[in-house]
DNA sequence: TCTGGGGTCCTAGGACCC
DNA sequence: TCTGGGGTCCTAGGACCC
């Protein structure tokens, strides 16, 4: 905690949704809604135009259609995201060298140890400059993106996003240090983060429900309730006291994939060839983060959405294909997949952070020639061999097996899907907007251009074809 | 046509070790 | 021949966040 109001939290305002509508002119000012389109999607960001029909993040997809059938349902564009995202930061560092980002959307800042650092230091309202700082940052999000973010200020992490809460959308809050707990008190438990629906349940029972409840307890009664770790940090959360500095640059714990499909999956066969598709790209996202890991999970969802996790420790962190695949492998040949699965996942935790020798892989081949060098020079007794034994090792690490026979080139259907970004070589740059019975509808619109027309296509049309997402601002 | 995907942190029990 | 104690690692599950 500090006596300046110097970290902020930067929210950007529904940001996918905001993005879209930026994106395609015609959207906006009518209900955006993006997510999983499938039958088991669920809402990833609605616009605030949905929301005045109900619409929120994580509601099932078939819900939002129910309450908001004239929305634009849309895929999510992560790479667009990206794009903004980046900007976004960019401009954050400006502020500081110190930047946190949360997500894609969201980061703390320390202003403090910016440029502005020694400015905030000497003022005689210091309050004011970062006010005014703030609302810079704001206009110049707005000017390069066209989008709007909201700003929380505060002398510590904890109030600042609270702030920013508060400040939503389009608005900036600055708490003054001091005014913590004035602030805090009258709100509900489930303000603070890290307070969701179960611990609300557990303090409600008890029968706390403001944050001044919580001040008002003791610590050994929330301990009690919420075990030690929880119950000690709501208190001190409670009592508006936070400390935690901003860190930026945090290094991944874990890399994962995971897929729900869209029908059940009741045959082994066919879910270990899931594993083995997701198991690659788990690899692939390793690899690509210069990373590798020591141990590999496996969570299986079944039918009656009940969810268990299997993982195994390998001896030594690895990024090889097939150690990872046939980990995972024998961590699915354990349950008991009887009804059915309705998803699969494959990660790695235990990161270490080496990326093109296979320290694992190099180890199995060094025990090896270390004992192929101890059966040559006559071994004085039979003792350590220094190394892992080879039978030990889960895998044959080194040298690939080579994936056989790949799918035969059979033309797949082209998938289009509502939202995505097309070019034709007549009507340039646009939109899919939906597709159906063999033909794909696109709106032909940029960023900068006004609300534009929409053609139909054949599906397989080779006038039209898949496109990068194009800045939200012309160059 | 209920309930995504990618993460983080914490707890608790058993194994193992000194 | 009543069952120690503490530390660390592994595994599984759960709450929570965006």
């Amino acid at each position: 905690m500090r006596s300046l109001p110097s970290i902020i939290h930067l929210d950007m305002d529904a940001f996918f949704a905001s993005v879209e509508q930026a994106a395609k002119p015609s959207l906006r000012g009518k209900p955006v809604i993006v997510g999983g389109l499938g039958g088991r999607g669920v809402v990833s960001t609605a616009s605030y135009e949905a929301r005045k029909f109900g619409v929120h993040s994580a509601m099932p997809m078939a819900q939002a259609r129910r309450l908001c059938p004239n929305a634009a349902f849309l895929t999510g564009r992560f790479e667009a995201y990206r794009r903004v995202s980046d900007l976004v930061m960019g401009l954050l560092r400006e502020l500081s060298p110190l930047v946190e980002p949360l997500s894609l959307d969201e980061a703390f800042v320390d202003l403090a140890a910016g440029p502005y650092g020694p400015a905030l230091a000497a003022a005689s309202d210091g309050a004011a400059l970062v006010l005014a700082l703030a609302e810079d940052l704001r206009a110049d999000i707005e000017r390069r993106t066209g989008l709007t973010a909201s700003v929380g200020a505060a002398g510590s992490k904890l109030m600042a996003k609270i702030a920013s809460e508060q400040a939503k959308p389009d608005g900036l809050v600055l708490v003054p240090p001091g005014r913590e707990r004035a602030v805090l008190g009258p709100m509900s438990v489930r303000a603070l983060p890290g307070v969701g629906p179960a611990t609300e349940q557990v303090l409600r029972r008890a029968g706390l429900i403001t944050v001044a409840d919580l001040a008002e307890a003791g610590e050994a009664e929330l301990v009690q309730l919420l075990g030690r770790a929880h119950g000690a940090g709501v208190l001190q959360m409670a009592l508006g006291l936070d400390d935690r500095p901003v860190v930026p640059d945090r290094d991944a714990k874990s890399v994962s994939v995971e897929d729900t499909f869209e029908v059940d999956l009741a045959d082994r066969d066919r879910i270990l060839h899931e594993v083995d598709v997701l198991a690659a790209r788990c690899v692939g996202r390793l690899r690509a983060a210069g990373r590798s890991g020591r141990t590999v999970v496996l969570k299986v969802r079944r039918f009656d959405f009940s969810t268990l996790t299997r993982s195994e420790t390998l001896r030594g962190p690895t990024d090889d294909e097939t150690v990872i695949t046939d980990t995972a492998r024998r961590l699915a040949a354990q349950v008991d997949v009887t009804g059915g699965v309705r998803l699969l996942g494959v990660g790695v935790s235990q990161l270490a952070d080496y990326t093109q020798e296979d320290l694992f892989a190099q180890a199995v081949r060094e025990a090896a020639r270390e004992q192929a060098e101890q059966r040559e020079a006559e071994p004085e007794d039979g003792s350590e061999p220094g190394g892992p034994s080879p039978e030990e090792q889960p895998a044959e690490a080194a040298g690939a097996s080579g994936e056989p026979g790949e799918d035969a080139e059979v033309p797949a259907v082209r998938r289009w899907m509502p939202g995505q970004d097309v070019t034709h070589t007549e009507f340039g740059p646009g939109w899919v907007q939906g597709s159906g019975v063999g033909r794909v509808t696109v709106r032909f619109e940029t960023p900068w251009s006004g609300p534009g027309r929409v053609r139909t296509f054949l599906v397989d049309d080779p006038a039209l074809e898949p496109a990068r997402p194009l800045p939200l601002r012309q160059e």
